[in-house]
DNA sequence: TATATATCTTTACAATCTCTTTACAAATAT
DNA sequence: ATATTTGTAAAGAGATTGTAAAGATATATA
């Protein structure tokens, strides 16, 4: 598990590269902003950054806000800052958890290993109401049955789970099936959501799943 | 967006009732564990618990471990006690998040939001008077029953919500539909004010939501 | 390789839904 | 009283959706 440190203090990064490398954590550290993003950009295995606020080069906001515009990766702030406004600023930038200095180093496990958890377990089966999705084997089931969808039918029915209630445009389902398949025509996703629908037995006059929004495309009715 | 909020200081039960609904959060609240925990294992819609620590009938820790080994659920605990080995208890017993009163309602928003954004993709609900306004489903409900507005029926009504009590001309209304439906004629408007005021069981006689301004177009009496 | 099979896209038309217009009654202003 | 504006039913115009069927492409099997 590989975390992504940056911090300019190098006493403090020192001892949470220790305290983490106890728990098991490969660590990263970084101390200019700049360069830690250029990282990430790259780091695939890369599982949760810590980040500190106060840095030369950058704000920390703007490095949050920079890493969140790039990937989903999660984001613990530390910071010696403990006032609800930089927590609210910090938080809508896309942060995880705010920690306000000093702390324990052991909080900040805790904190990594609560936010793990989460992220791990979404990864495996995420379950939608009667639906579960198995990104592993590409399959989705219904109340514990194998619906058997082709690869374009997964990919779209697990796109409208995964953003259940909201509203997905046919160009936006076409986008998210990959470049090769943006030319594709609205009446060929209508085509698959049909067959969709006729696998979960779901009737567009009076639907129980997938609902038709008039004008702009379909929605997963959570 | 459900919570369930487990408390049985109820003048804290009150105001974290208040503070979250204002936030379009739907918050069902509990002062004794036992009916919480009978209550989760039925509840399909629930996103979230935030539980108190010090609790009769039953210790906090072990209601987040009966939580625990039924759903997954994220929990935040608030508590009153502040020390280092009743977060690490905490965490290790599944908590997502920990806060330490006295805090901030406006921080228990965050985390929650922060934590619903990991596990869902969280939602904006904008709130006036009885109308819900959810711009990313693109609808509008009604004492939480949804009004199953067109688009342009969305549009309109949002428009007046959103700036209630102010007077707003057709020819306004007609700009705000977007630069194809400017041609349209004021009957057209009408119409669609006839449409969402049948909805919304409104008369225009005695109109306690829409009241027609004569010569110049309509407004939302907030 | 040739053939069969499965998957995907397109076409076409009916069914459906939304939006606009019309028309007339009712309400309001001068 | 007369002119103007509003409310809305009803009809018409237009756009979108559902899906069968056929064609195109890819994949598997003999």
């Amino acid at each position: 598990m590989k975390i992504v440190l940056i911090e300019d203090d190098l006493d403090m990064q020192e001892l949470l590269r220790d305290y983490l490398g106890n728990y098991g954590f490969m660590v990263k550290a970084f101390e200019k902003p700049l360069v830690a993003l250029q990282y990430l950009k790259e780091c695939k295995e890369c599982s949760l950054v810590v980040l500190d606020l106060m840095l030369p080069q950058m704000d920390g906001f703007d490095v949050c806000k920079k890493i969140r515009e790039q990937s989903t990766i999660p984001i613990i702030i530390s910071s010696a800052r403990n006032n609800l406004g930089d927590k609210v600023v910090a938080y809508e930038y896309g942060a995880d958890d705010y920690l306000a200095k000093p702390y324990e180093p052991k909080e900040l496990i805790m904190k990594i290993n609560a936010i793990l958890r989460r992220v791990n377990n979404s990864i495996k089966i995420k379950k939608v109401g009667e639906f579960e999705i198995d990104e592993e084997k590409m399959q989705i089931s219904q109340d514990g049955h194998e619906l058997g969808l082709t690869m374009i039918e997964y990919k779209i029915f697990s796109l409208l789970l995964n953003e259940q209630d909201k509203i997905l445009s046919r160009e936006v389902i076409a986008n998210h099936l990959g470049s090769e398949f943006v030319h594709i025509k609205d009446r060929a996703i209508d085509m698959h959501i049909s067959n969709i629908r006729n696998k979960i037995f779901d009737d567009p006059k009076s639907a129980k799943y997938i609902k038709s929004v008039w004008g702009i495309g379909y929605k997963f009715i959570g």
